[in-house]
RNA sequence: CGGGGCGUGGCGCAGCCUGGUAGCGCGCACCGUUCGGGUCGGUGAGGUCCCGAGUUCGAAUCUCGGCGCCCCGACCA
């Protein structure tokens, strides 16, 4: 049940004064997002929508690798923090309960995960694992910036593949890398996978998933089949310095601006060791469990698709992301023919299965157009009274706002539905 | 953490320099009008002027202290 008139969708025709960035304006210009402080947002129904599009793409793939959904707390008891010596870090927000007892608010999980691993994998037989959640991290960041790109709460897809050794860890860490292309394969977005750093998180080998955009606070070195951090590529040994360009092989590499939205590590038995997760092998000999970390905010994929697909009249999304399928718009007020025809048609459509935010409100053609094209839905559909004259729904693609075929008005509810989803299967 | 900027109705802003009790556009409510690109006209509601202290007969405006927010940089597990 979407009618506009009845859903919370609050679109402004100014963007905050304070906002720069183009995610940040239009998410809230669209009515996806509201601030309540730094780096503190809520997600709004049609905003939720999107977020939850990529959760939904992400959980498939991480399923299809078998990895198992759990949920693990974001306050946690200080110690475990304390033995891995994370305790000190800054951006971990610390409080202490009633009692006194000193707490965190878990910034990311490797913690909560290899405490249960130490309690609950004793032998050889229990590996290898993948685990996961969805689950809100808390950073303390020096400087929130830019709507949803970097705030001080967020969701967070976190993987951690346990192994018996060090060829069960690059096993699993391949598998993610398959699962993380196909991910950002269907949200659709432009993407690079690229070397990084392997940080203070400590281990053995690391990507990011690289999403280019003018807003993004990292940049990339891109040349004929390479893709890396600019920091690895001005390490790399193929790559010299030519005054202020990288040069590899002679060639220049292009830096591109792109926001962080996935990360994937080989941690090895860093955290094993340290919180005593081990397992016996055939023989009876204890090991340290081989770990590994995979992360992934559906928020900044979100951010990075309007980053990356939009023009000045608002979001184009790619269609995996689409709060919605379908902007029907009802030109006709209530009691014309041409609104009990757009009436219809939701019905129809509804019926049929296909998402759609129907238009409904007594509100002026033009302020309608305006807000369907902010929202940003592929599919518009217009049913006026040309619509009527002519038997045909309007039918307009958001991307390149290109007019295509209209559909016909009466017919076979399911000949309409099937026309839609023909037209929905060949968007982007 | 260093630098810069800003806090006045839901959003965008003016007023502050030169103190006299708050105004504009949008939005919102109602009436009429209009109905394929943010229609037009009228009426109306809505504000602790970020907070506290001070100066003053009187503070949105001046002084001091605090808080919040944004941008650049540093940082980014």
């Amino acid at each position: 049940m979407t009618r506009l008139s009845e859903y919370l969708l609050p679109t402004e025709k100014q963007a905050p004064a304070d906002a720069e960035a183009i995610s940040h304006k239009l998410m809230v210009r669209a009515g996806l997002i509201r601030q309540m402080g730094a780096g503190m947002w809520t997600w709004l129904p049609a905003g939720w929508r999107v977020h939850q599009r990529v959760v939904a793409i992400i959980r498939e793939e991480i399923d299809a690798i078998g990895g198992q959904e759990m949920l693990m707390p974001v306050l946690q008891p200080a110690e475990p923090w304390r033995k891995t010596g994370r305790l000190e870090i800054e951006e971990l927000f610390k409080l202490n309960d009633r009692k006194g007892s000193e707490l965190v608010l878990a910034m990311t999980h490797e913690e909560a995960v290899t405490f249960h691993a130490a309690q609950t994998i004793n032998s050889y037989r229990d590996l290898p694992l993948i685990l996961y959640h969805f689950q809100v991290k808390e950073r303390d960041e020096p400087r929130p910036r830019a709507g949803v790109l970097r705030t001080r709460e967020f969701v967070m897809k976190d993987s951690y593949s346990l192994d018996r050794d060090r060829a069960g860890l690059d096993a699993s860490y391949e598998m993610h890398v398959g699962a993380y292309d196909t991910i950002m394969q269907r949200t659709g977005l432009r993407f690079y996978r690229v070397e990084s750093d392997v940080g203070m998180m400590g281990g053995l080998g690391a990507h990011e998933y690289m999403a280019p955009c003018p807003a993004g606070e990292d940049e990339v070195a891109l040349g004929p089949g390479y893709a890396a951090n600019v920091e690895i590529a001005r390490r790399s040994a193929d790559v010299e310095q030519d005054g202020d360009r990288l040069l590899m092989h002679g060639e220049p590499l292009t830096i591109e601006p792109a926001i962080e939205v996935g990360n994937i590590f080989k941690l090895g038995t860093r955290y094993s060791e340290a919180l005593d997760a081990t397992y016996l092998d055939e023989r009876g000999e204890e090991h340290p469990i081989w770990m590994g970390s995979y992360g992934i905010g559906p928020a900044r994929v979100v951010a990075a698709a309007v980053e990356q697909f939009s023009d000045e009249h608002g979001i184009s999304w790619p269609r995996a992301l689409a709060p919605f399928a379908v902007h029907l718009v009802a030109l006709g007020r209530p009691g014309t023919p041409e609104r009990d025809a757009a009436d219809r048609l939701y019905e129809e459509l509804r019926a049929g299965g296909v998402d759609v935010l129907y238009d409904d409100r007594e509100r002026a053609p033009g302020e309608k157009f305006a807000d369907a094209e902010l929202l940003g839905c592929p599919l518009r559909l217009t049913v006026g009274r040309r619509s009527l004259e002519s038997g045909e729904v309007e039918v307009q693609v958001r991307r390149g706002r290109k007019d295509a075929p209209g559909l016909p008005l009466t017919g076979e509810p399911a000949e309409l539905v099937l026309a839609v989803d023909e037209l929905w299967q060949s968007l982007p």
